[in-house]
DNA sequence: TTGAAAGCGCTAACAC
DNA sequence: GTGTTAGCGCTTTCAA
């Protein structure tokens, strides 16, 4: 099922086929209705590799997963939630999504897969998640034109359209609620630095502390991969610590559960001895001991709104770069709890 | 970067270096080698569109990932290690992973998007995940003649490369311990019963049960989504059950933990009043409390064997269908112990 | 408002 | 062993 047939079928130029079913104006109306609807009996639709020589356009929307420094991970559950709801805004545009990987941990390397996707026009923009502090994705493809969103900002000079949970403010909340339980020794363990997001958390954090008149105290502030081994390690690393923080609040949730099962090891009873705060909302935080209190956000919004403005984007509707900041909450559960008088 | 510019410049017919890059037999050796370190120099990428609409291939495999009933969920973490595995194996020979999503539930759709996705060359095969018993996506492959490789097996009469995970052992090995330290009264919390792993599963329990003398009960054998959500409200009906199991099997290591809650509501000791076992040796598994005795399975190398099937029969090298079964290994932890004398 | 025709970059007959 | 050439299915001038 070609144009050709198609037109055939038709009696008509493959030319005319063309204009009436790519929506030009110069089709007259009846033509273009029977054209169209002649298409979809028959089931056509245009070869996407013959499209895409003509007009460059692959009608696919490019994702490249950099994997997990552990390694094997694809996507973690979170990354599934978003990508489910950005192909579903894309696939209602008849775009698919190419989810590729991307294993070295060069950043070089990772930028030639950006450049040869756009380059062999295998994609007509990107969604780029993990966002960098300094992301060379985002120079990359804004020097070449190439239509994106982020999942996340970066702190490059550069006007692109993005996509971001409030991670400053959800941070401030929860260590605002740490604080008015009576916590003053309040650790962090955070995502990897060079993420624009632990930045922004941390930054959140800090205000907080601030806020309430405290200083930072850097060996409260710690860094892991974001799964329960690393919530487990580094929990262990600050309990060990002289003066060991009361209260702890964790990248995520499933760190979290890594935090909370370190605290059971040292004989400790979370939400009693010791304070702890996840985020994301997981189905674990809801079912782990004790339940988890935690930062809910919406993933499936936000993968709507990367969908949405990069088809703004692609359609050239809109040159304003629009951006969607997604509000969150926070969710009370029996994991944290006050400082103990003797804390 | 064409291949006429390519061919320009090195003062060949665009044909000489198609066959030299293609690895046709009749290019002499030293122009073969001068045309291929040209092109990497001057980083030619064949144009996949053109590729594809003469060769109609893309040099891509599909994946069509079925959203979870609950919906929203792309892939869960599992099928991330797994995606990530195959796309590492095609990756190093060229081919990417083309992943996309399938919305509706109904069969019918979802074929059409199989069909759609080879009648306009897109790819040049499929992994199928979630295979299930009589699934109509390998039947519509075999029909085609169109490569593919299923992770999991189907009960189709149709010879085709299959990767899968012992299930069937994975779950006597489970379940003869759970017999071994002196429980009757199993219960099974399994995936949906289309799934062609849940009946292997089923199957399992059941020979070890049968070989113990005991007749399955089918009161206790029940069905979820794999969720922790799913894990918790099963158990909560199984303990709601005038003769309660004296002990779980869980499908995955979620819902084992959604198990655990439940228990724990109830006022159960896990381990001691009750012992659950799950099934995948997840991260989460050996944080939650009791952590989790579980089945191990190396989700990676199903991946990579997934990969190399479908490259074999990508290459036609090798007619006879090739298969691989994982096999499995249980993990003692606290969440499984003897029956209570009382039981 | 429609049709004819020129390619897009590539592969594979076929000729030399 | 290499070059010539005919399309693959489509979009897009340009003519009618």
């Amino acid at each position: 099922m070609s144009i050709q047939t198609l037109a055939q079928d038709l009696g008509l130029s493959i030319s005319t086929v063309s204009r009436a079913l790519n929506g030009y104006s110069d089709v007259a109306a009846q033509t273009r209705e029977r054209v169209v609807q002649r298409a979809a009996e028959l089931g056509y639709r245009p070869h996407p590799g013959a499209r895409s020589m003509k007009s460059s356009k692959s009608n696919a929307v490019g994702v490249i997963l950099p994997m997990d420094e552990r390694g094997g991970q694809f996507i973690n559950a979170f990354y599934s939630s978003l990508l489910g709801a950005i192909a579903g805004v894309l696939d209602a545009r008849g775009y698919t999504l190419l989810v590729t990987t991307h294993f070295s941990p060069s950043v070089h390397d990772e930028v030639t897969r950006y450049e040869h996707l756009i380059h062999s026009r295998s994609v007509d923009g990107f969604v780029i998640v993990r966002t960098l502090l300094k992301d060379p994705r985002v120079q990359l493809l804004h020097d070449r034109g190439v239509p994106f969103v982020t999942y996340g900002r970066s702190e490059l000079n550069i006007e692109h359209p993005w996509v971001d949970t409030d991670n400053e403010r959800a941070f401030e909340l929860a260590t605002q609620r740490q604080l008015r339980q009576g916590h003053q020794r309040i650790g962090l363990l955070n995502g990897p630095s060079k993420y624009t997001f632990a930045k922004l958390r941390r930054d959140g954090y800090e205000r907080a502390l601030r806020n309430a008149g405290l200083t930072p105290t850097p060996a409260w502030i710690v860094e892991g991969d974001l799964t329960e081994s690393s919530g487990y390690t580094l929990t262990s690393q600050l309990l060990g610590l002289p003066e060991r923080p009361t209260a702890l609040i964790c990248a995520n949730d499933a760190m979290a559960i890594g935090a909370i099962a370190s605290c059971r090891q040292h004989g400790l009873q979370v939400g009693k001895d010791i304070s702890i705060m996840g985020y994301g909302n997981s189905d674990a935080s809801r079912y782990c001991d004790p339940p988890l209190s935690t930062i809910e956000h919406k993933v499936s919004d936000n993968g709507r709104h990367l969908g949405q403005l990069l088809l703004a984007q692609l359609d050239q509707l809109s040159t304003p770069t629009l951006s969607y900041l997604e509000p969150v909450d926070l969710i009370a559960r029996q994991s944290d709890g006050p400082a103990q008088a003797s804390g």
